[in-house]
RNA sequence: GGCUACGUAGCUCAGUCGGUUAGAGCACCGCACUCAUAAUGCGGGGGUCGGUGGUUCAAGUCCACCCGUAGCCA
């Protein structure tokens, strides 16, 4: 079944060494694992080589508000990283840094190759610069007005709240977000890697098969508009590698990132002792893949190949995008606690669970994936316990009880296990396209056979008849057949239950795999059945949200509160008679729906403690209505009643936040009532 | 604003080149079973395929416009 070796070199994308991975992260590594692990499986060579992404102003600047140096700070982060997807079982065989001398060596090599052959241009550009910090400030280190709705403290590049974009120079009011100092213009000569020179060749290589259909049709759009040099150097004071021959300039992080790809495999071929050039020079017979998330395809499929090319080195055989995680339907949200950090996740829950449904959602497009956590809790608990383990549960205690753990010497059923075993061609042609979502419905259609099997033979009838004792062994020896290929269908997704597995059906010297499948286990002991997975409970899952809500909010709300208190001042000092004139009540929220025509509001029915009242509240941005219903919060009682384009509002509820997303409704503390007036 | 995707059952998703009465899993309801981690099996209800118009003998599928969501770009 399966085809001569292939030697294959993969990659993920270097995660930036300034932060935690989440459950976003996760998506790319588990997909390219699962991959990985299913091409070793079929018997090929495929090495998996990853990094951190360890330089850049971020870090420079978080190592100095820690009063850390960045080498100390991306060491750090590094060694989280490493834990991090050990824990989740990706499977690297070399995971590296980017502030590495291989990767220096190999950045510098690139770039003297680039400028010999005259793809290097230099030219004076103005840019914001912070004269208090010293140094050019990047685009999100700029904050101000929003030139279009004069939303304050926006970033450089977008509005949050109206959503235009727009150049740095065009805020109003600019401040730096480093050091509070207006940013003045100042020249300074970049250098740029001439991308233009590239277009025939990219041209070519973005039809061939390297590319999915959406990403080609988006290059499409990107060609049109036409192929503009790529600014590639940065002013000291910038945490990278120096330029050679230009003292203060250093490159640019985005040059040197995907460059960690070669480095880190350079470092894995010196330990193991393989030749770097037999895989990486033009021509070579071996195959390479990034997996990357569709955000960074610009960078992966015109600037990285032409790169490649340009400096005389092979270009990958594919880049594989994928979409982006929400959580319930909706991005990822801290106040919502579904940010779940994936140490955050790990504390609770299995790591399996997580790869099984990514694999249950995942196809070879470019659309997001949702992470529903009602839907995974299901889809986890009926596929993989109801289902597969199931089989293994069940016909374990009769092998084990009548026969000491000894299976028959024959299948009773061969065609149904012939059946499985092609079935797994169709599985692994799946797997190869990255079609996993289908490949778990067809094995999960296996197992739903499987348990038809044991049904309609059922074994704990013939049981009760001595006589029919071999009928009862062989059925039972039938089903966990069927449950080793199941198993080895979900080893590249569920690799440590594919362990325990083996370790039940006494399988530790070979493991289950996709080349030797064909052979039934047959005429020998298994040992004893323990729990190979457990049901996800629901207290668990809530027990994840309120932990990532609790180790976000604190850090994230600082900040921000420190800001909003110094761009908002505390208004002008009031009586207490002023304040007991506004009649605060707390309220149940009985009705929360969309207003027809409006783009920020929902229409709430909020219950006094008997009187009801309509109030129309700018909220939509942060609550969906489904959320809202049974929530106590409270609201002004006493406001006159405002006509709106869309009805009456009776009042207002209360709530804190700048807008968008980050809108946070007040609720009281458990046992206040509706109707109860704040004091 | 321009561009690229996407919108199918309560939820998560299939649906090929336009072709018979639009499918699956979960959830729900009924029955059976009691080996199995309350697992399993059989049966059932549930859809204006985002909307409007068009092309066609025939549209979930093709075209146009609109609405909604996400992303890219200036």
């Amino acid at each position: 079944m399966s085809t001569s070796s292939r030697d294959m070199l993969v990659t993920s994308a270097l995660p930036y060494a300034n932060g935690s991975i989440h459950l976003g992260h996760l998506v790319e590594y588990i997909q390219t694992d699962i991959w990985v692990r299913f091409q070793r499986l079929r018997g090929h060579r495929c090495i998996y080589v990853c990094a951190d992404d360890a330089h850049g102003t971020p870090i420079m600047l978080k190592a100095r508000a820690e009063g850390i140096s960045p080498e100390a700070l991306i060491e750090r982060i590094g060694v989280e990283h490493r834990a991090d997807f050990a824990d989740f079982h990706i499977e690297f065989d070399q995971y590296h840094s980017t502030h590495s001398t291989e990767n220096q060596y190999f950045a510098e090599l690139i770039y003297t190759r680039l400028q010999d052959g005259g793809h290097i241009a230099k030219r004076t550009i103005s840019q914001a610069y912070d004269p208090k910090a010293e140094m050019f400030l990047p685009d999100r280190f700029i904050k101000g007005e929003c030139p279009k709705c004069g939303a304050p403290d926006q970033y450089g590049d977008s509005c949050e709240v109206c959503g235009a974009t727009y150049a740095p120079t065009d805020l109003k009011n600019p401040i730096s977000a480093i050091s509070g100092a207006t940013p003045i213009a100042k020249d300074s000569e970049h250098y740029f890697f001439k991308l233009a020179d590239f277009q025939p060749m990219l041209t070519q290589w973005t039809q061939s098969d390297s590319l999915q259909a959406e990403i080609r049709n988006k290059l499409a759009e990107w060609f049109k508009a036409g192929l503009a040099d790529w600014d590639i150097s940065r002013d000291a004071p910038y945490w990278g590698f120096e330029i050679p021959d230009a003292p203060g300039k250093f490159f640019y992080v985005w040059l040197d990132a995907p460059i960690g790809y070669m480095a880190s495999f350079k470092h894995y071929c010196e330990r193991q002792d393989l030749d770097f050039e037999a895989w990486w020079s033009p021509h070579s017979p071996t195959e390479l893949y990034h997996f990357i998330g569709k955000d960074i395809a610009y960078f992966h499929t015109l600037f990285w190949p032409a790169m490649l090319h340009g400096a005389g080195f092979r270009t990958p055989t594919a880049v594989f995008c994928h979409g982006f995680l929400t959580v319930n339907g909706q991005k990822m949200s801290k106040s919502r606690g579904t940010f779940i950090r994936a140490r955050t996740y790990l504390d609770h829950l299995d790591p399996e669970y997580l790869r099984y449904y990514f694999a249950a959602k995942l196809g070879s497009g470019i659309e997001d994936i949702d992470l529903n956590l009602d839907d995974f809790m299901a889809r986890v608990n009926s596929d993989l316990v109801g289902k597969v383990v199931n089989i293994a549960s069940r016909c374990a205690g009769f092998i084990h009880k009548g026969f000491a753990g000894m299976l028959a010497t024959e299948l009773p059923a061969p065609s149904l296990y012939a059946h499985f075993v092609d079935t797994g061609e169709r599985i692994a042609q799946l797997y190869e396209r990255r079609e996993f979502a289908q490949a778990m419905r067809e094995i999960m259609a296996l197992a739903d056979q499987a348990n038809q099997y044991i049904d309609e033979q059922k074994p704990w009838i013939l049981a009760k008849q001595p006589a029919r004792a071999t009928e009862v062994q062989a059925v039972c020896t039938q089903g966990l057949n069927l449950f080793a290929l199941l198993m080895t269908y979900l080893k590249p997704v569920l690799p440590a239950m594919a362990q325990r597995a083996e370790a039940f059906l006494n399988l530790e010297d070979a493991g289950l795999d996709f080349v030797t499948l064909h052979r039934p286990l047959l005429g020998r002991t298994i040992n004893a059945f323990t729990p190979l997975l457990t049901r996800i409970q629901p207290e668990v899952i809530e027990a994840v949200l309120a932990a990532s809500r609790e180790s976000l909010a604190p850090t994230a709300a600082t900040p921000a509160a420190a800001k909003s208190a110094q761009a908002e001042p505390i208004s002008a000092e009031i009586s207490y008679e002023d304040f007991a004139r506004i009649d605060l009540r707390i309220a149940r929220i009985v009705d929360a729906q969309p207003v027809e025509g409006a783009d920020k509001l929902l229409r709430l029915t909020l219950d006094l403690g008997g009187e009801h009242r309509q109030v129309l509240a700018g909220i939509k941005s942060a609550y969906a209505p489904e959320s809202l219903p049974g929530k106590l919060t409270v609201m002004v009682a006493n406001l006159a009643p405002r006509k709106m384009k869309f009805g009456v509002s009776e009042g207002m509820v209360l709530a804190a936040g700048p807008g968008g997303d980050a809108l946070f409704l007040l609720e009281p503390d458990a046992g206040a009532t509706p109707g109860m007036r704040v004091k």
